[in-house]
DNA sequence: GCATAGTTCGAACGATCGTTCGAATATGGA
DNA sequence: TCCATATTCGAACGATCGTTCGAACTATGC
């Protein structure tokens, strides 16, 4: 059954670059068949329907940011790496990723809320985990900032990384690489080192 | 005609509503007839079709965030504020107005590529004064920042401020000012600050 | 009370949508 | 070569969409 998964992962590739070019709801199931040579009636084979296309989409694209973003951190050190560090990879690897993967990652931005029912809880499950990991490393890195203050700077910061899918040209004058920098020195300069003021550049 | 002109503002309320919340395209006639308490036709009277629905909600709401910026700035002075004041006041007002009208900047932000022709070109040129209103304060704020560098700050910005659509709960613990302040201290103390180390608070 | 303009709406139209179904074709071991 | 299974697809269905049209209702000046 190689050959079959193969080709089921081509067409979510295709139709997810599909559905961030026009949106979910303005894709037409035709548009797909277009978009990716196949039949109108012959992608059915692959997906009981539209709306299950969108979940394997967000599914898939979620279960590996949440994957690569506990794998840099377990690369640093079992837990006793600098908070700062950690908390520096954390949106570097963020960054750099959603930066590669534009139609994916804007797909699973943009669409969140265009799922419906049991679909819509289980992708919701797997973000409540990924922002639970952000706010423990933000615990970390400021632990007498109050919890209100806390959860909103975790919120502004997703915001941050989360919309470069509204303006981030890869073709652009500034790498992804450059991006995550920025992005970092802005949240970490403005939130970690309010109080204490160590050196943050250099891991 | 005042009458008219209030019922034809009630409506755009009602209906921005129902985009926040449903998005547009998944919104039908139908649902805004029910919404508003009008009926399917009665709705024409006041409006040429779904799509200029949509794009008088967006110009109506722009128009204000864009007037109420620039009215901010002027309050502070002809130009011979501190570029940090004047850049805390921009997002102050910016995040106090799309946590006060919450259904209307949503449809602002999320549908943002909903409109089509010359009704999205027309929107996209008050978003473009906007966009260089804020990255002339910023050249004000950060002359040695690289040009590219303030341009993605710019939009990292945006990002905080316009992602709370997202998660912000206006019945929540934190209230807008405070929402609007904490934004302004990650931003400005993460951005401004990296080099000129000059007191912040208190303006 | 009557004419005119302003406003509302029931009913229907054509278009397009997601989905289905049975037949047609390809594939691979015996 | 033949059969069973895997895969593809043309054609159509029912549902729902945005929009239209002409009639009906309302308000106002005379």
């Amino acid at each position: 059954m190689r050959p079959y998964d193969e080709r089921l992962d081509h067409f979510l590739s295709r139709a997810a670059k599909v559905f961030a070019d026009q949106g979910y709801h303005s894709t037409t199931m035709r548009d797909l068949a277009a978009a990716t040579g196949m039949s109108l009636a012959g992608m059915y084979y692959y997906v009981r329907g539209k709306e299950e296309l969108l979940h394997r989409i967000q599914e898939r694209c979620f279960t590996r940011v949440l994957a690569g973003a506990e794998a840099t951190l377990a690369a640093l050190g079992s837990g006793h790496a600098d908070p700062v560090d950690r908390l520096q990879a954390f949106i570097r690897h963020h960054v750099t990723f959603f930066a590669a993967n534009l139609a994916e990652t804007k797909v699973l931005s943009h669409e969140a809320n265009s799922l419906t029912g049991e679909r819509h809880r289980k992708v919701n499950a797997i973000k409540r985990r990924y922002v639970d990991l952000l706010e423990s490393l933000l615990r970390d890195v400021a632990p007498d900032e109050p919890a209100v203050e806390r959860s909103a700077a975790a919120y502004a910061l997703f915001g941050m990384m989360n919309w470069i899918y509204n303006w981030y040209d890869p073709a652009g004058e500034i790498d992804p690489e450059r991006l995550a920098g920025l992005i970092a020195r802005v949240f970490i300069g403005g939130f970690a080192d309010a109080r204490s003021p160590s050196p943050v550049h250099g891991g």
